[in-house]
DNA sequence: TGAAACTAGTTGCGCCTGCAACTATTGTGC
DNA sequence: GCACAATAGTTGCAGGCGCAACTAGTTTCA
């Protein structure tokens, strides 16, 4: 007698890889901030800051930068406060909007981002890229913006 | 004429990649901790404790056990506190080595265990299984399987 | 055997984070 | 135009983590 099924179960060869990705993710950001902050005094966080200013061509909301650097608007508060007393990013009012501040890239930010790109993307490199093939590196893209995608709203 | 070349540089495919991978690492640990601590008011650290401990057995010594869930000793000194103030496992002295501490899962602890991990790993199959054809599956295991043991001693 | 080096686990401390509550401002519907 | 809901950002608070220092026990080796 055909008993409801379950859509579909976790086999093995999918746990396997899940776990595989934990560990990887949990050891290469490990090391990544270990050699940044030995190397330049730069916190990940910090440097993701200062990258999605750059992206953003110098500029982002709160609101917008907590979204991008995966953070909440409290956690983001925090931390742009510790940015800012180092000289990195300013805030500063939103004409159009007067709840809102803006996140600014200073000269001194930019410098320090210059110098920490580098140091970073060959860390990525030396740990990740260099381990992974043109084909496999995009098959990892492929599959992690498939997964985003289905965890948006 | 012959220029020094760096070994190798981090191209777009593979920033892009990494990127990825970064972004679906947050958002799948925050949906996958959300669901199993409002369905069972279970922290990922502490599933992945008690998966662990069965794992080993049903017994593992704090250093042995901070290495697997990735924690300091310092940190698993406390997890542990919280989790055997709840019952779920119980710290027993070894008595090999006076120093020592084993963890041990507690009936109750297993029970929680049980209930917790066909909820989990719905999540996973859900969230991220579902996404993934076995020959990605593969891919990625291979992959980060490939990084991590660069990453050893 | 005995001293020095090492290891296991815990604790003091400070950092970073999120939640909930709060203020200030903007948008909505009657 | 005005009350009410929604949004931006900040703050009090408490949880959870790592580092460094500490205690206790073990290993090494002369």
């Amino acid at each position: 007698m055909a008993r409801p099924r379950k859509i579909q179960e976790l086999d093995e060869p999918h746990l396997e890889a899940w776990r595989s990705f934990l560990r990887a993710h949990a050891r290469l950001t490990e090391v990544l901030e270990d050699e940044l902050s030995r190397d330049l005094g730069l916190p990940l966080v910090w440097y993701d800051v200062l990258i999605q200013l750059r992206h953003a061509g110098g500029r982002l909301r709160m609101h917008d930068l907590a979204r991008a650097v995966l953070l909440s608007r409290a956690g983001l508060t925090r931390l742009v406060d510790r940015i800012s007393a180092a000289g990195l990013v300013e805030r500063e009012p939103c004409p159009d909007d007067r709840r809102g501040t803006f996140v600014i890239l200073t000269e001194k930010g930019a410098e320090r981002l210059d110098e920490a790109r580098p140091v970073h993307h060959s860390g990525i490199q030396e740990h990740f890229g260099r381990h992974v093939s043109l084909r496999e590196a995009a098959t990892l893209r492929r599959v992690f913006d498939r997964v985003l995608r289905s965890l948006e709203p």
